[in-house]
DNA sequence: CGTGGGCGGATTTTT
DNA sequence: TCCGCCCACG
């Protein structure tokens, strides 16, 4: 067999681990050094080399992006459909397991996902029925707490209260929100996991299917598995399977929601014949910023080790720039973009990246200001908008009469005369009976009044009528059916504004994505089914403009795995990044370090580094110290930027001793001064000191504005 | 039943 | 500052 086209194209470390003999595999793969490039490898060895069958293949990613890149890659590579092969993220391989086993894992056949938001829902009616204080017992975090019980792998049965009466009243929460969960029939997102463990852990039969099936197990971005997704592993390799897993320490940014690092380490240990690989050779950035990224992770402590390398150019040093405000840094980076796209670079190659996304307000109103196009990553995405909910709602409600949460959200939407006091005749019902509301809806309509029974009545009946009326429908016309009769599309016809007209776009949308989703791999799923799942799992980047030459937008958490070749990394303030509420633990810290690197190594060819003086947060001013990191960046990798013009400071604030100021001639208070966009102007106040002065000037046509003295040209008249 | 104003809270995010 | 939520009022 002809093995070029597989080992060819890498450099002897990434030729060694997919060429690697089959034993347990532990990959730790530094950013930009071709991670993907040796997963998909990988199996195309496996399969080709050593005969394995794609069918004992299983490929795990966290994102739906990464599980459909591989797959691709992978077909490519093996000109051959991936079929056979298990490819997916952890929650949509269990979710495959629980369709497929849903007796054995307990469920009822036609149980539904719920996604974040209908679980806090959940969690707050809970906390509400049981009359409990909702500023004590905050849904948020008791969310949380659920939550971070099931990514360890227990159960309430499992947690002492140890005498702390808090953590009692919370694992009697866990425990009743589970009850009620159960008695929907519908899993959270820890669950789907949490209950496939189980699942393997409680049907050896089951679980010894699956391992002689699936030999070969391939896990990537290792690092960010948490406890119950490792357990999931140890229960699917036993002591016969082959991990191989692809991970990088320094890369760890998820630890608040219960990743473990340590699983690195746990790895090495449960399975003794580990072999390791190391990938240093970096194939994105320039020698500068890697040099400028080692030295910051070297501070970190207990990192399993690894020096990132290029053979490739040393490039410009990392630019820094002290900004003067939110609205200076903001305004910097437009230049600087506005000076890559006239030497002929794309937005699209441009990013800003930040610690939170409070911070790309003062980006997006430059860039507004500026006309250039940009892109926010992280808004709502498309399944999770209130009206496409709405009306999977009517539809998970007809698929399945015990869904509480959906019931809860369509009864009175439209408006039908269904007022909360009628719900909570229901509720009560529904709580003392322990069965779902629906069935209460149908048992109480008689102790409610006329009007109230009337109109509870019609919506039971038009639920009924409306699964009766789609059976045998494709897919499409039974969602255009549901928005049209349930009367969800004429709600937002009558709403005023944009807004409304948005949604009943969006509607219609959600038709044509019923249209286009692809019933043939849904196993014996019906259609109605797999898309109601499909809408959680993959909830959507639904940006139309995705495609538009925009510079991106996003925090650093959402920028792993992505490169640009010019990077802006913003508000580098103590407080802000390093975040406040992460600068008293060192663990949280080196999380954050760590965060910080892999900002850093987005880069290809230009970094900038910025932060501000002084940032307007929530409302009011603080004014912030260049973040650490800053400090630990090798210096001999930093630059820093001065602004075009030096401008004069009140003397007696000398913050920057080691910069040369002239006064900008003629520019005083009253001065009238013409300006190339804005016409002519008075000033009226100056403000700020050396390079980040900012001028006031009032204009005649546009009124009054602030301009950064720096950039404004302004000419003295 | 629907809306407007007052109140508190505001890392990071995928599934 | 701004957003989402709750409650009170019309």
């Amino acid at each position: 067999m002809d093995l070029s086209p597989l080992l060819d194209s890498l450099n002897d470390a990434q030729r060694q681990a997919v060429a690697a003999p089959l034993k347990p595999t532990l990959v730790l793969a530094g950013a930009g050094s071709g991670k993907t490039r040796v997963l998909t490898h990988r199996v195309a060895w496996l399969v080709q080399v050593e005969n394995v069958s794609p069918h004992s293949i299983l490929a795990v990613t966290f994102t739906n992006k990464a599980a459909g890149e591989m797959r691709s890659r992978i077909e490519a590579m093996l000109s051959l459909p991936a079929a056979p092969l298990w490819v997916g993220t952890f929650h949509g391989i269990a979710h495959r397991l629980l369709r497929m086993h849903w007796r054995e894992a307990g469920l009822p056949q036609a149980f539904q996902i719920l996604d974040a938001e209908d679980q806090q829902r959940s969690v707050r009616k809970l906390i509400k029925s049981l009359n409990l204080d909702e500023a004590r017992w905050v849904p948020k975090e008791v969310t949380w707490f659920i939550n971070a019980q099931k990514d360890e792998g227990l159960r309430p049965k499992h947690l002492k209260a140890d005498g702390d009466p808090t953590r009692e009243q919370l694992i009697r929460l866990y425990a009743a929100y589970q009850e009620s969960s159960d008695r929907a029939g519908v899993i959270d997102f820890a669950e789907l996991l949490l209950r496939v463990y189980e699942l393997w852990r409680d049907n050896p039969d089951l679980a010894a299917h699956y391992r002689a099936r699936f030999r070969h197990v391939l896990v990537d971005e290792f690092q960010d598995t948490n406890t119950v997704q490792y357990k999931w592993l140890r229960e699917v390799t036993g002591s016969t399977g082959i991990p191989f897993v692809v991970g990088d320490d320094d890369q760890s940014i998820y630890g608040w929601r219960g990743a473990k690092i340590e699983n690195l380490h746990q790895f090495r240990r449960d399975y003794p014949d580990v072999q390791m690989f190391r990938l240093e050779q970096n194939y994105r950035s320039t020698g500068n910023i890697l040099a400028a990224a080692n030295g910051l992770i070297a501070q970190n402590s207990g990192r399993l080790g690894k020096n990132l390398w290029t053979s490739g150019e040393k490039g410009e040093p990392v630019r820094l720039y002290s900004a003067y405000n939110e609205r200076d840094e903001a305004n910097f980076v437009v230049e600087r973009i506005r000076e890559w796209t006239s030497k002929g670079g794309n937005r699209r190659d441009c990013a800003i990246l930040y610690r939170s996304n409070a911070q790309s307000r003062a980006f997006e109103e430059a860039m507004l200001a500026a006309r250039m196009p940009y892109r926010v990553y992280g808004g709502l995405r498309y399944f999770e908008r209130a009206e496409i909910k709405d009306a999977l709602a009517y539809l998970r409600l007809m698929f399945n009469r015990a869904d509480d949460a959906s019931f809860e959200r369509v009864v009175n939407l439209p408006t039908r005369g269904i007022g909360n006091k009628t719900l909570d005749t229901v509720r009560d019902y529904a709580r003392a009976n322990a069965c779902p509301l629906w069935q209460a809806a149908g048992a109480t309509l008689t102790q409610l009044g006329v009007k109230a029974g009337t109109s509870l009545h019609a919506f039971l009946a038009l639920i009924e009528r409306l699964d009766k009326e789609t059976q045998g429908l494709a897919l499409h016309e039974q969602v255009d059916r549901v928005i049209e009769q349930s009367g969800v599309i004429a709600h937002h016809q009558k709403e005023k504004g944009e807004r409304g007209e948005a949604r009943v776009e969006n509607l219609e949308e959600l038709v044509s994505a019923a249209r286009g989703f692809d019933t043939e791999e849904t196993g014996d799923m019906s259609p109605l089914a797999a898309f109601l799942s499909h809408a959680v799992l993959e909830s959507g980047e639904g940006q139309a403009d995705q495609w538009e030459d925009s510079v991106q937008m996003m925090t650093l958490h959402s920028a792993k795995g992505l490169e640009f070749p010019l990077v802006f990394l913003c508000g580098l303030e103590e407080g802000l990044f390093p975040h406040q509420r992460s600068a008293t633990d060192p663990a949280r810290l080196e999380e954050e370090r760590r965060l910080c690197y892999v900002g850093l190594t987005r880069a290809m060819q230009k970094l900038y580094l910025t932060y501000a003086e002084q940032r307007r947060l929530h409302g009011v001013d603080s004014y912030g110290s260049p973040s650490r990191f800053i400090r630990e960046l090798p210096a001999e990798t930093l630059e820093e930027v001065r602004p075009r013009i030096q401008v004069s400071r009140p003397v007696f604030v000398p913050r920057k001793p080691m910069m040369e100021e002239e006064p900008v001639a003629g520019v005083k208070l009253g001065q009238r001064v013409r300006h190339g966009k804005f016409g002519d102007g008075i000033v009226l106040e100056l403000e700020g000191q050396g390079s980040h002065a900012r001028v006031h000037v009032n204009f005649e046509r546009q009124g009054a504005k602030w301009l950064m003295l720096a950039y404004a040209n302004l000419e003295p008249l």
